[in-house]
DNA sequence: TGCTGTGTTATAGTTAACTATAACAGTAAA
DNA sequence: TTTACTGTTATAGTTAACTATAACACAGCA
């Protein structure tokens, strides 16, 4: 159903990008509670410390408290705090890697930007470098 | 000096994708060999083994061939293989997540063509989901 | 108080990635 | 043959990620 786990990375991290996914759009919003830690373990059939790892790394970012008892809450200014530090990270760490694949496999970034997910267009298939 | 290792990926897979990246750039052409696994080993600070299982990987994927007591030779073919098959691979599951990545954080196309690795443009800092 | 839900820590075991060291096996050239 | 490169296999140890199981510590509510 869901597409679960990518192999690519290691499943704290991504609970953790989840999180910050669903800050960045808006679904958990600033003081809201996150899904306890037995839950999320539950749910995805995943150990809890696992997903206390990834927790654990959302508070070091200092997006998100953790209130012994009570539960680990979304902390005021998380989303503008993301917006700069994850901008940044992804422009100047990761694009820059992606843009050179792209170029390599003769796709074109412009294409690939405003297809909105649509089927790639099939151009030369060959294409020997110079 | 070099931006050696990432580490998000195990280093196999790393050196494997280097070779591909050489192939496609036409650095490493049909019938070349590839430097040695105890060249590499040497010149990356790494164990012979960890060189040899992205070799292995590349064998498993039908681009090199492996002569004993010789060397390990790109494949003919290789390049439009990977052609199609990095192309595949790339369209239908990395950029998906990765276009994905870029809407949440609200960049834009222009941002990211026009900067060749430079500074960001500071745009909206704060843009709340409806 | 007792119960149930939180986060947290402790202990211990498995697996994949990586490492060190060494030996084996084939090719080619001096 | 000897030397010096190649790829390959064997043995063994370390670390990070993940797991299972259990207990501890705190908050809130009946």
């Amino acid at each position: 159903m869901d597409r679960e786990w990518n192999d690519n990375q290691p499943i704290y991290r991504q609970l953790r990008d989840r999180v910050v996914a669903m800050i960045l759009d808006g679904v958990l919003k600033e003081g809201d509670p996150l899904p306890s830690v037995r839950t999320v373990a539950a749910e995805y059939l995943v150990n809890p410390l696992t997903v206390l790892k990834g927790y654990q790394q959302l508070v070091d970012e200092g997006l998100v408290e953790s209130r012994r008892g009570r539960g680990m809450f979304i902390n005021v200014g998380a989303r503008s705090l993301l917006l700069k530090g994850e901008r940044q990270k992804f422009v100047t760490d990761e694009w820059p890697r992606i843009h050179e694949t792209i170029q390599r496999l003769g796709l074109s970034a412009e294409e690939l930007l405003n297809n909105d997910g649509a089927a790639p267009s099939k151009t030369d298939e060959e294409k020997p470098k110079p």
